[in-house]
DNA sequence: GATGAATGAGAATTCATTCAT
DNA sequence: CATGAATGAATTCTCATTCAT
């Protein structure tokens, strides 16, 4: 009652809070399992249990909700990897807790896959590229900066912290692919395999 | 008397051979520049100076001349390398090679985007699955394995051959997913640095 | 919550229910005016006072409106037939009313050419050959032999209802060929003529 | 070498006048079983061991094959009936042989399906109407009026002609649509049964 | 005469989007 | 807010037809 500057969301508020996260965890999922453009509206509102009236009311194209979902989403697995290596003192276990973090992305690579095809989606439309990447750099780079410091501390230096960045850019863009390869040929890149081989190769390249 | 069996004439064959070259010259390129699902037969056509039809009259249906395209060009690639790489009898340099070989496909990414862009396809229309998956096997596991001997000879025993291939795939994995980022982020990845940090991954990824 | 159990406001069933009755009226116009093949979905909705994508939205192929369209009408001359028999006690009175009704049918022959249309559709697609014979016995058979009996009432015997069943149906081939033969001919058939020389035949046709 | 006047088909006109054969053969096939809106031309020339192009060295559309098939041919049965019943001098008997006829075309059903087809087709093609109806009564009428005359000689008088020829003209129609139904509908129509019954209704019918 | 490559008009179908309720 | 009917642009695919050989 007292609360005005805290505004506590009312009901209507809440709700629509709900919609939209049900909205957003249908889409992400469709849009992982069969791309942004195989995927159609109808699909991820029944997913979400809406008819697609649903997201027109929340969303103003299919464009807007994917660009959405990556706005409000986008930082949940930086969040993480904060969560889990902020308190770590020892650099080399950092490390170790981030390549067992990148490996277990492959069992269930929702942001690996969503990544890239956001990435592919920015590639190709002319239209559309310049406002995809402003908005990915918005929501990223800041992530990715503070990212390869907390992850490196110390060893982080003005002359290697742009090398950083670019082996941490190319690291999950080998992930997204990673899983794309094993879902192709699960007999050569059986997921423990992938595992494995994907961490000695984050073990060569995380040297800095 | 209705020639089937006798031979067609020759300048029919030359024509077809150099529309259906054509075709697929054109596909290949706009598959990769715009991807499969988002490239209209239409386009493809006009690039190659026909009509939609034309497409028709040689491949049965979009799928189709998608597949014929990794088909009769899938090996291309592969000839390259063996031209490379066959008469170098050290293997270091044989290495030296095929990285600069890799980092170069960064600048004409036709096979690094296509082979994605089949994988993503692939993966995505459970329908077409089982078929392009053999397709591939037939297409690609030959020439997976010989490549691997040709690559590491001596070096490759019974107990790495595996492991081998594994890190193959993966680098193939890194140049599609390289390819993608440095178009998505050309100023943290410009070209030539991207080729430098490739090739620091492979150094680390070709010890076996 | 999102109401799929809940009955849907009666406005939404009263507006579905007109607008797929105007689809199937104009459905029935047009193909038996110019054949199920020869009629483009877009006359149809055009004719029906909507886009094809209304079509759509209530049926879910060509075929399917065809189908949907037999499944919904196909009994109304039956239950046409039963309203103008079933309280006519004497025999030979209903057999002429059903003669007037057949002859009267020459003037606005949607069922018998409809019905024509249906049979050589189904002849000439394997594919759909099986599902629409099994439909039209669902839909008819029982109709078949009501009918029969209604007609002639005492005068079928276990004996002959066979025979009746086939003479019905020869019948009705009968007045669908002559509705194409006037529409040929119109001079030697004109619809007069026609109509006496058809209840002669039924009148030798109706003796069992 | 003297017979100028009797023109003597040459090697050229030999081939030519076979190839047009195989072709009109293979059209009233393939007319007769997939209707002519649903079969391709491609599908005519490959029955007759041709391509395409051959079709087009002949006639000048697909429309106009119909019609050349039907003008080169829609005499056949009415010379085969002629055949018949000619040297047969006992009316009743003729009527007998023509019922016998009849009901033979069931079991291979050229004349009457494509007759029905083309009726079909006339009644369709406002464009075409006036062409095909002159047409057809160029080829038929003559034929028709003569065939009442050979079928009843002295019982065709004046006052009943007209209806002779009405009653023959509805007994095709029956008889195409009978072939229809019978294809549709097996069980209740067997070809044994449908003969039988259609017999009977001749004998009804061909009492003038 | 016959082939087969290529055309192009046309048709069915899909699906993002709009809008009255 | 959410529904679901309807729109209409876009796209694949078909096939009669043309034409160089």
């Amino acid at each position: 009652m007292h609360q005005k500057d805290r505004p506590r969301p009312n009901k209507h508020q809440l709700r629509t809070a709900g919609t939209r996260a049900k909205l957003l965890t249908a889409a992400s999922q469709l849009f992982t399992e069969q791309g942004f453009e195989n995927t159609q509206l109808e699909e991820v509102a029944a997913r979400a249990g809406y008819t697609r009236g649903a997201i027109y009311a929340h969303y103003a194209s299919k464009e807007d909700l994917f660009l959405e979902l990556l706005r409000e989403r986008i930082d949940r697995p930086f969040a993480q990897l904060r969560g889990l290596l902020e308190s770590e003192p020892s650099t080399a276990k950092r490390l170790e807790k981030f390549r067992g973090w990148m490996t277990h992305q492959i069992a269930d690579p929702l942001w690996p896959i969503l990544t890239l095809e956001f990435q592919l989606y920015a590639m190709r439309r002319p239209s559309a590229r310049a406002k995809l990447q402003s908005m990915y750099e918005l929501l990223c780079q800041s992530n990715d900066q503070e990212f390869a410091k907390l992850l490196f501390r110390e060893r982080l230096s003005k002359s290697n912290a742009l090398n950083a960045r670019r082996r941490l850019a190319l690291l999950g863009a080998l992930l997204s692919a990673a899983v794309v390869a094993t879902k192709f040929h699960p007999e050569l890149l059986p997921r423990k395999a992938l595992q494995r081989t994907l961490n000695e190769f984050m073990e060569a390249l995380l040297q800095i």
